[in-house]
RNA sequence: GGAGGGGUUCCCGAGUGGUCAAAGGGAUCAGACUGUAAAUCUGACGGCUUAGCCUUCGGAGGUUCAAAUCCUCCCCCCUCCA
């Protein structure tokens, strides 16, 4: 009994909304380990800490002892991108989608543990699934109950269009659920929505329905919105070390606290004593060094941690150079080349004319030393670093 | 099938023949200030061999000295009617 108790307070811990608790307590109650499900759409190829937050609850229940199903919507990402607004993404071949999913199984084990985790692809039943079967499937749910989704609401409403097939997603989701047999279902709370259908559609064919735990949404590093690759706000779980620590520290002193709060795995009241030490007088910034060290640690190593810290704190404070940056060659076609073609072909521009406009406002500096003449020449053989901003730089040899 | 509205630079959105590389806002980037934080202020924000030139306003043609703006056809979206 007490043993259910903890068990649910663990998994409570963080969560934004689970349906139905008792649901949830019941199945508990039976002793056997639960299929735990949470999809994941292979649309790019990395994780970020927006998937962390899921991943981390998983991690929770696998601990508990509880299966964990690690969906990866091969399929659905073959038909495309549902949510309409943005322009249409150029369907991603098969090839992409297998790639992405291979390292989105790589990384997902930077989490959980591989021995434990079961990886399941959709397109295995999906591809298999005739218009037949899919316009049964189709039957089962009506347009009355689409449209008591927010964002198809809100478009509707708005004029905006929404493609018959969009309908389909929650449908295929649901239908997941079915096919692998799901106790509980995690998703983002945006993905409220669909995990219902997926209990609506196990009711159906005479499963027990799924509970559906929502975790709240991280915001991205610009704190407004939720963190996604599309909209460039993202972390990475891989990114190299001083880019992901940098980042870290890059967002404001209120997001941080939020970060602490789902990505962090401190305890609550290790969470408030860091709280009241700011209020104190502490620097955030110390607060935040923490916090990036404790996420770079996660996915990459301790001392990468340390040497992160070192290097942003030698880079900032310090004003040096940073340890390593990229090194490239530029080759000039008659014996030299202007630093504006140089910038470009080293990647720290994108064209001559951003090049000349960073040199306009005074953020291109070559061995430290601020330039002010677009025309610069630079000869053949020679070595230099180039720096644009405060985060762009490059050791580039003219050959 | 019919009627009407609409497609503008990353996004939203002004612009109805020249003064438009296109107002304004957002996003982004840079500079100042800092703790490479946020907020704030300033500036930039198609490309280039940059006092100038070239390519952009759904697509293709056309009218004109001159078109995002006018005409024709096509594509796409929305609303109402059937």
């Amino acid at each position: 009994m007490s043993q259910v108790d903890d068990a649910l307070k663990i998994i409570q811990q963080g969560s934004e909304e689970i349906l139905l608790l008792d649901e949830l307590r019941d199945k508990l109650k039976q002793g056997k380990p639960l299929r735990i499900k949470a999809g994941f759409d292979p649309t790019a190829a990395d994780l970020h800490l927006g998937h962390a937050v899921l991943i981390n609850k998983l991690k929770h229940f696998q601990d508990l002892g509880h299966e964990i199903l690690y969906l990866i919507g091969d399929f659905t990402a073959m038909i495309g991108d549902p949510t309409g607004k943005s322009a249409t993404r150029p369907p991603l071949t098969p090839e992409a989608i297998k790639a992405n999913a291979i390292s989105f199984k790589e990384q997902v084990f930077k989490i959980l543990d591989p021995e434990k985790t079961q990886v399941l692809f959709n397109s295995a039943w999906m591809g298999k699934m005739t218009s037949a079967d899919l316009i049964q499937l189709a039957a089962r749910y009506n347009v009355a109950r689409m449209m008591e989704r927010d964002d198809f609401n809100k478009r509707y409403t708005s004029g905006q269009s929404i493609a018959i097939h969009e309908f389909l997603y929650p449908l295929l989701q649901g239908y997941d659920s079915v096919e692998i047999r799901a106790d509980v279902e995690l998703g983002g709370t945006d993905q409220k929505f669909n995990l219902l259908v997926g209990r609506e559609l196990q009711k159906q064919v005479g499963q027990v329905p799924q509970v559906i735990q929502t975790m709240p949404l991280l915001e991205g590093t610009d704190g407004i919105q939720k963190m996604s690759k599309s909209l460039n706000n993202y972390i990475g779980i891989c990114e190299p070390v001083d880019e992901m620590f940098g980042k870290i520290m890059s967002i404001s002193d209120d997001l941080m606290w939020r970060y602490f709060e789902l990505l962090s795995f401190k305890t609550e009241a290790q969470v408030k004593a860091l709280k009241s030490e700011v209020r104190q007088g502490k620097n955030p910034r110390d607060v935040k060094f923490l916090l990036g060290e404790e996420i770079v640690e996660r996915f990459h190593s301790r001392s990468d941690a340390v040497r992160a810290t070192e290097n942003f704190i030698k880079r900032f404070r310090g004003g040096e150079l940073p340890d390593d940056m990229p090194e490239v060659d530029v080759s000039a076609a008659d014996g030299s080349a202007m630093v504006g073609q140089i910038l470009k072909s080293a990647g720290l521009t994108k064209s001559i004319s951003e090049s000349t406009r960073m040199i306009r406002q005074g953020a291109v500096k070559i061995d430290q030393q601020k330039i002010e003449d677009p025309k610069l020449l630079f000869t053949v053989g020679t070595t230099h670093v180039f720096q644009v901003g405060k985060r762009k730089f490059a050791r580039i040899t003219i050959i």
